[in-house]
DNA sequence: TTGAAAGCGCTACCAA
DNA sequence: TTGGTAGCGCTTTCAA
């Protein structure tokens, strides 16, 4: 069944595989499968092989699906295995098939509710594939070289990346790789996101139907793609219908700063009756201060409406106006997406856009 | 400097640690290092110690912290790794060392605000000691039981709980384990918690301090250890000092469920004047109930006080009075605790608690 | 200080 | 269908 080899200068033999090491006297033993015997905590496939009394390869098969095997052989195998407590090394196992099933995903803001739900729902649809999160923060760059090292040396199956900033550095590590809410400025990687531009039209036609007076957009971080998007899909749809004049004014996507930028915007113009912002968590900051801060009332004086259509704005307090982002869909799509790269051939890079849906709540008059 | 092999049967050399093969003319060619033999996609030691003409193992070593080499050996190989582009593999590495630097975080709900500022603080923090995050989440049994399997498969180096079920299952896995903001009942398993039945006597104080008439407790999950002991702390407290009615309610931890439950609250008793819910969301929950659904004040008619404080619940909608978690000593102290337990030696389970704060706002008059 | 070689626990190939 | 065996890319002795 296995092969021992002797080793002169111990006095010892080995088991072919060699796991165990049997001083000479205790060969007789070894074919009882002694428990004794076995004292590591942690059990391989060579600790169910010799119990089940098979090779170490069909223990290996077992834990394959779709191998070809007897029943009654799979059946012996999985019960010395489950009698043993044994659990297939999935590092091993990565290393031998260069597939680790471990997905990194990039994020750079954690705390905000768009991204926790992203990333449960990731998590959770790529558990349904066997495959598990390993989770990366990056916010400054300085941690983002660090991520991006570590995320290579961990030979991770596919990366999502929800981050702005060095995107061609990882597009440069040569895994499979997918930008989510974001897409590449040369489009020469695959995204999955929002219409942000046509979203932003809708936007504006809601507002122009509505007959606001004095219109403010409120950005988030200047150059990153969603506001960049956003916020020309809404100019361009005011223009059309014959808005010219629109007030600008940019955060950084935090409540704080929806917050702190709705008191910049007053300074600028104090007559805004009407505020669409880059996300919910900036809304929700500018209904704030408008309520508190300006005492002003929302959607009376002021309609605010937001974007992604977080948890919070369905809150009765806000019950923010918001583009709706198709979560879900998206994020079947992106692994989809992922797995055609992972899976092989040269896939050509292409940008997925889904439709935002204004919902209208009470925030909006 | 390399030794090489000759397989027969093949006709071929190989390198001693065998990575390429080459045929028996192009034997000449290796010294020159010429790079178009090099074809693989991903480097590995073997590339670079070809690259600087040093061993592998000293390619090994120039990654390794705190190994002795000399400075010029170090340099060229660091040089040499540049130029190619190298990252050590860290599931070989994880393999042989048996160590993955990999810490495995198992949360139920990403949704929650404070889990998920959680789960970023734990990244941020494991990141200083080069170390990644594998999440995991499991809200049902079914998906628990495959969580285990997973984690045990991935070999961690740690996990952290957040989970109040099937506990002892992961204990049993032999892993380095620490419960947070959470504990065992039977104390078998080291846990860092804030301390619920203290925190809850410092709302039971302030509640009798503020002679409110009709209290009421609003747990989470009836059998979790959090609501457990804020209830006790909190029910205690009100009858030593000699409140001996309190209305009780429960919820799931959710904002819907404290939505809901406010409304069977006052179904029950419609006098309630404060009420202490065991999380911040429900709180939030219970305000917006209470002022949208009762068109009661808060707090003129009802005060409200959480638990957690989330960012949230600073919000001015809200202004909620609620105590304070010292989340980030928390977090530090759970890593201490796991690291100990990585370390070696058996560690007898502790669990560390941590005071509670009342932070006074506006949503208790 | 450096190099050679063993082997971590698996998968996958080949032979029987 | 089953078993033997060669590595996956590293770390870690042991020798030089």
């Amino acid at each position: 069944m296995n092969t021992y080899t002797y080793n002169k200068s111990k006095g010892e033999f080995f088991l072919s595989q060699n796991e165990y090491v049997f001083k000479k006297g205790w060969i007789a033993t070894m074919d009882n499968s002694n428990k004794k015997d076995i004292k590591k905590s942690i059990v391989t496939s060579v600790d169910v092989a010799r119990h089940a009394k098979v090779s170490q390869a069909s223990v290996s098969r077992a834990f394959t699906p779709d191998s070809s095997m007897s029943d009654k052989m799979r059946t012996k195998i999985l019960k010395a295995a489950h009698e043993l407590g044994y659990t297939p090394n999935a590092i091993a196992r990565g290393l031998i098939s260069q597939k680790t099933n471990i997905i990194g995903v990039v994020m750079d803001n954690p705390a905000n509710p768009f991204y926790s739900l992203m990333l449960g729902e990731f998590t959770e649809k790529l558990k349904e594939s066997g495959r598990q999160t390993l989770l990366f923060n990056a916010a400054t760059d300085a941690e983002l070289e660090h991520v991006i090292r570590a995320i290579s040396g961990y030979r991770v199956d596919g990366i999502i990346l929800t981050i702005p900033n060095r995107i061609s550095e990882f597009n440069a590590l040569g895994i499979p790789l997918v930008l989510f809410n974001r897409r590449d400025f040369d489009e020469k990687i695959s995204a999955v996101c929002c219409d942000n531009v046509q979203s932003g039209r809708l936007v504006a036609d809601y507002v122009v139907d509505r007959k606001y007076k004095e219109i403010a957009f409120m950005g988030g971080l200047a150059d990153s793609s969603t506001t960049i998007d956003r916020r020309k899909g809404f100019a361009d749809g005011l223009k059309e219908r014959g808005v010219g004049k629109l007030t600008e004014i940019n955060g950084d996507y935090t409540f704080q700063s929806g917050y702190d930028a709705t008191r910049r915007l007053y300074e600028k113009n104090k007559n805004i009756d009407a505020i669409f912002c880059a996300n919910d968590l900036m809304a929700i900051g500018a209904i704030e201060y408008i309520k508190f801060g300006l005492k002003k009332r929302v959607p009376e004086d002021v309609s605010v409406i937001g974007f992604d259509d977080i948890t919070e704005a369905s809150w009765p307090s806000f019950d923010l106006t918001t583009i709706h982002q198709p979560i879900k869909r998206m994020i079947t799509e992106t692994i989809r997406v992922l797995d055609d790269q992972i899976k092989g051939e040269e896939v050509k890079p292409t940008i997925n856009y889904y439709n935002g849906e204004l919902v209208i709540r009470k925030s909006t008059k």
